[in-house]
DNA sequence: CACCAGGGTGGTT
DNA sequence: AACCACCATGGT
């Protein structure tokens, strides 16, 4: 299996601490991990000072908003239909429970349950706010991360999400180097290569398995 | 011009 | 279980 230690350190030596998730308040980084689904993060960013400017990053706000209006300011993110719901179900959901402070409260369990009870919330957006919003130990797996895996291991193939899971958890337990570890696999995703299953010349890195040296 | 970005859902084979 | 279409804007 992968070396996921000395992955992050590697990582963490090639590109630097990445500093996710830049926001001031656990509600707007989940209505972020909304916006940024499918979507360039710097889009997203312009969806999310777009609400600020109009007073909507706080979930009793964004409840009562208008959806028609809301799509509007949100345009720049895309799929502005699908994120508008999202967004109301999202901040409905959070005044339901009492708020951010009474979320918590509860238990990671507990808290990734009901994020997945809601509509347009998969797992890998749930973890995104149980890690980022949360600050729960809790890994991230997107796709790029199904990518480093594979390459890194012996024969390229193709990890279950729970056995990459359980390698990142086993040797990374701690909330904010898992944080920079799936900042940063996303930041080397975004500039390796696409190509499948290898590629001999682009890899940035020294450590990376498909780089083939 | 084509392709992609910090996904998720619902339908079809 | 493995695909597909859809959502939709902005960058390269």
């Amino acid at each position: 299996m992968v070396d996921v230690g000395r992955l992050l350190d590697d990582l963490l030596a090639s590109y630097g601490s990445q500093g996710w998730w830049p926001a001031e308040h656990p509600f707007e980084v989940m209505a972020g991990t909304v916006l940024v689904q499918r979507t360039a993060w710097n889009n997203a960013a312009r969806a999310i000072a777009r609400l600020r400017s109009n007073g909507l990053l706080d979930h009793e706000r964004l409840a009562r908003a208008d959806e028609a209006t809301l799509q509007q300011l949100i345009r720049p993110a895309g799929f502005y239909r699908a994120k508008a719901a999202r967004l109301l179900r999202l901040a409905r959901f959070v005044g339901r429970a009492g708020g951010i402070e009474v979320l918590a409260t509860q238990s990671t369990v507990d808290l990734r349950h009901a994020l997945l009870a809601l509509d347009g919330i998969g797992e890998e957006t749930a973890d995104a706010v149980l890690l980022y919003a949360f600050a729960r130990p809790v890994a991230v797996i997107d796709a790029y991360t199904r990518r480093v895996f594979a390459r890194m291991s012996a024969s390229n193939r193709e990890f279950t999400d729970a056995q990459i899971r359980g390698a990142i958890t086993g040797a990374v337990s701690d909330a904010a180097r898992l944080n920079e570890l799936h900042a940063l696999i996303n930041e080397h995703g975004k500039r390796s290569c696409r190509k499948t299953p290898v590629c001999a010349t682009c890899c940035l890195t020294s450590w990376c398995a498909f780089s083939r040296g």
